[in-house]
DNA sequence: TTGAAAGCGTTACCAG
DNA sequence: CTGGTAACGCTTTCAA
């Protein structure tokens, strides 16, 4: 293995300059940083990072927790994981995979045996049981979802309340009367994942504005759930003519169902998604859609957490990005 | 922060015998242990990771890297690393998540800084050019997939060559004289993705031998590609009676589109997937399937990496799972 | 602008 | 069965 005192040797300085040229934390005259610089190269050199982080109390890995279960849509988790590994390692910094059932106790052992600098914390309940152990770790931490008490937790994610609001906007303004939501899974709202109910409210809220029947049914991720679902929004609610769909999972098979039942979109009913742009691009019908930006939120968060650990004190903070919605022509005005 | 010494005072022995208490690697009678442990707990005590890794060169960390493309289906790839990161974490460590565009260089520098213990690679290539940085590394390395020159390289996949044939072999049973295969993405192919062309080769090599006519068809992952796709299929093979469909991606798409063409599964036209087997299940007609096993894989990579890592001399290895056929019921004799 | 040396918290060897 | 202590390779303070 190579050291640092190796590298010394052959430029012909001490192991502190090589560090401090590696660092850039003091001034090296240009002379010497070209011969330790070469040396590092002729040698291969790497830091050993156990050494670096326990002389700096740095690790320069940011712990990732995820779901492991299945009900949040396996693409999306993959879209903010790859965007933070990516953003990562433009700071330097590599990225330790935790799974959510590792539970209070995985965050804690994390923190308090120094593996992670920072962690960055994905599918966040609105009253989120993790949020006190969050809170005692002595490291960063920035929540991917909003918890109903974010209390001075670091927060980011896509604005619901606005989405949810949106979208009946956009369907109102066509002149939709009756809409429905196909919603994410029961055990999504049942678990309380914090994005969930806060569409929905803004959903609700804005219907209730703007005169809106409005209806909404949580879908399993099947297809004999979806038809289900879908049995009941046409049988219970004729009139709808406007489908907003916040379940990734399901834009595939409903797309077939709608043909099979020979409705045509937009023409007969208008369908609305909330999901990652590519989704949205991907399916028989192009579908007009709010953006879910998984990979802005991926490499915000550990923007935000890099922040953090800059130095300084950043204030808490809660950012929600504002919802953007793209026209694909899935959506429609109402034929009379 | 807590460190041994805390503990061992508070224990009242020396912190040597706290670090054998915690490793187990001599002896120590039950009332110390005892003692020790009680300390550990009521002090909250978790080994500082950087200094363990220091003094033991061991980091408790697997790297797993990773495709960052989508052209490889990424549930499938989230399989492999949910399975990974739970299989990791019973033999005590955690997983490191690379992706697959830092390039070898990335490899390098996560062995050389001693970041991770061992390194599991996904998205392997016939051909594959990170081959020589790999040998070249002073750590284990399990591969999932086959080079075409593993050399004394670990590897662990399903046996495709097996599964291709198989799938012949299914269908030439129920009496299918032509057949198609519609197979992953030209791209998969082009990058000379591993399994693919193993794949390929069992069916082909199979038909030959059973007097199957059987035509490939890769298969970009969009609707549109897919409609193409099937237009060729059938404009160029009329009497295609079965379809080996390889592309996870593809698979409710072409489920629709058989419906809309009025082929009735698996009366008109029978269809066997390659995918693993909650794939199978989750479409609107249960699919007969090879099964891809994705959690075996990906934990028994790890285990793999595990045994290299604990001691004595591991013979290289290169482990074929076979496949295994489930019928649920998409697949049908040929009606005359 | 550079060097020397004192830690950082564990492990594992040497003693007993 | 247990204790003392020299590494492990780096960062950073103190000195020059």
């Amino acid at each position: 293995m190579v050291t640092i005192a190796d590298v010394a040797r052959a430029a012909g300085v001490s192991p502190s300059t090589v560090s401090y040229v590696l660092s850039g934390k003091r001034s090296i005259s240009e002379e010497t940083r070209r011969r330790v610089q070469r040396s590092i190269r002729q040698l291969g050199y790497h830091p050993n990072a156990g050494a670096r982080a326990l002389a700096s109390s740095r690790s320069n890995v940011l712990a990732v927790v995820i779901p492991l279960r299945t009900d949040l849509n396996v693409p999306v988790v993959m879209q903010f994981v790859a965007a933070a590994v990516t953003e990562a390692r433009t700071h330097d910094h590599d990225v330790l995979l935790l799974t959510k059932d590792e539970g209070p106790e995985g965050l804690r052992r994390v923190a308090a045996s120094s593996i992670a600098d920072a962690l960055i914390v994905m599918d966040v309940e609105a009253a989120e049981p993790r949020l006190p152990v969050l809170r005692a770790l002595d490291r960063p931490v920035v929540l991917i979802g909003v918890p109903d008490q974010p209390g001075d937790l670091t927060c980011v994610d896509l604005d619901f309340t606005a989405a949810g609001s949106a979208c009946v906007t956009h369907l109102a303004d066509l002149g939709h009367r009756e809409i429905a939501l196909i919603g994410p899974s029961p055990e999504v709202y049942k678990r309380g994942t914090s994005y969930s109910g806060r569409f929905l409210h803004g959903f609700q809220r804005t219907a209730g504005e703007r005169k809106v029947r409005a209806a909404s049914f949580p879908c399993p991720p099947s297809y004999d759930g979806l038809r289900e679902r879908l049995d009941e929004v046409f049988t219970r609610h004729p009139g709808v003519t406007g489908l907003v769909v916040h379940n990734e999972a399901i834009l595939g098979p409903l797309l077939s169902e709608l043909g099979r039942r020979g409705k045509q979109v937009p023409r007969d009913i208008s369908v609305l998604a909330v999901c990652p742009e590519d989704m949205a691009e991907a399916h028989a019908i192009p579908l007009t859609s709010i953006a879910l930006p998984t990979a802005e939120l991926g490499s915000l968060a550990v923007e935000m957490a890099m922040r953090r650990l800059g130095g300084g004190t950043v204030q808490p903070e809660v950012r929600l990005l504002s919802p953007t919605l793209i026209d694909r022509g899935s959506t429609g005005p109402v034929i009379a």
